[in-house]
DNA sequence: ATTTATTTTGACCAACCGGTAAAAAAGAAC
DNA sequence: GTTCTTTTTTACCGGTTGGTCAAAATAAAT
């Protein structure tokens, strides 16, 4: 709407989704309140009702910014690269989102696990999109000779799996591992199996 | 309590867990209500809550029940057996159970994603017990120079990971697969991960 | 058939839910 | 410093929440 935001609009639009996202990521849509978002936001409710329409508004906000930091790791990859470089690179970088970016990726794991009713249009369009993309990819690839025959999809869905693993299960993780930090450990061992995997001249 | 139990009582307690599964594991805990369990057991709300004394006894019951089925496929593991053979076994299980009983998983799901209030104590006891016990035997195996060295807790965290995917983001994968069963296609794959990854002897 | 124990219902409650209306307070522009 | 706009607060609304209570209806035991 106006192009120019005043620096309260600023701070506080800011405040609200930063609230948002704490309060959304863990209780799940129906599970938030407006009070809890507001007392996170440090605004009374109508004042938060002031910059936001409705709880709704919020969450579609935060799910919209979200989608795009979600797709952009797929759009960097090269299909004239290496493939298990690049391949082992995109998973390393959605790896790197999962440890710095858990409330996102929580955010999103309840939304599909509940049926995804707020951005199942997308998974359906651009997702299935960007993915049949990457499959071409691949399946390029293992017709050339450069990689091992995998099924796409299921590569595919393993990298992801793996990956938000361990911001979505971040407590069953760190119950197991106690002090342990997962990361480095998660990365050796995603970029190993992902070279026993694809790799042609096993090491 | 009471040894036996009335027919009534336990048509309609089986009743109440099982609308109680379906609701928890779409809504989380806070996103379900007594009156949404109620109406999809065919009772009462009053009538509900003179079988479970509360929101909380439902949902607790359920997490119990689950947590048994949950963790036993890893007790059938045989130390003594082929490992490769075992563990890929042990992956096909939990792969099964995301195919027959995806609410189960959702529900676990939900209840890790939002910090396990509940079954925290469980995770951080028998659950880091009896990986720990898992962990040493992959440790034996790698030892042996039966399996390729792998690190044992991320190779477990890969196998629930990768499994439970189809069962909690069920509706992003049937997005990008439209009409194609996930499954087939992930029992194979998963089985052509874990041979690439622990065998000796690449095929 | 009557006593007794179990099950179900309807009426209700205080707290909380998402959201509104209007007026007061604070900032910005001049 | 006064006008005008933006921001915040107070008071409130109808609906829903988890849960209670006592009485009615049903079932079981004798």
């Amino acid at each position: 709407m106006s192009k120019t935001q005043t620096r309260i609009q600023l701070k506080n639009n800011a405040a609200i989704l930063a609230a948002g996202l704490n309060v959304f990521s863990q209780f799940g849509f129906r599970g938030s309140t407006l009070d809890q978002i507001a007392k996170e936001a440090g605004l009374s409710k109508p004042n938060l009702i002031y910059y936001f329409a409705s709880k709704d508004a919020i969450y579609r906000a935060l799910l919209d910014q979200l989608l795009e930091d979600w797709l952009e790791p797929i759009y960097t990859i090269d299909e004239d690269g290496d493939p298990v470089a690049e391949i082992t690179a995109y998973a390393k970088r959605k790896l790197a989102m999962s440890q710095h970016y858990p409330r996102e990726s929580r955010l999103f794991a309840n939304e599909v696990i509940q049926g995804a009713p707020q951005i199942g249009d997308t998974l359906r369009g651009e997702l299935r999109r960007v993915v049949g993309r990457l499959v071409g990819a691949i399946e390029r690839w293992i017709q050339e000779g450069k990689i091992r025959p995998v099924e796409p999809h299921h590569l595919i869905f393993s990298i992801w799996s793996i990956t938000q693993h361990y911001a979505d299960f971040d407590v069953q993780v760190r119950a197991i591992l106690k002090d342990t930090d997962p990361f480095p450990g998660a990365e050796t061992h995603l970029e190993e199996m992902l070279h026993r995997m694809l790799s042609i001249d096993t090491g």
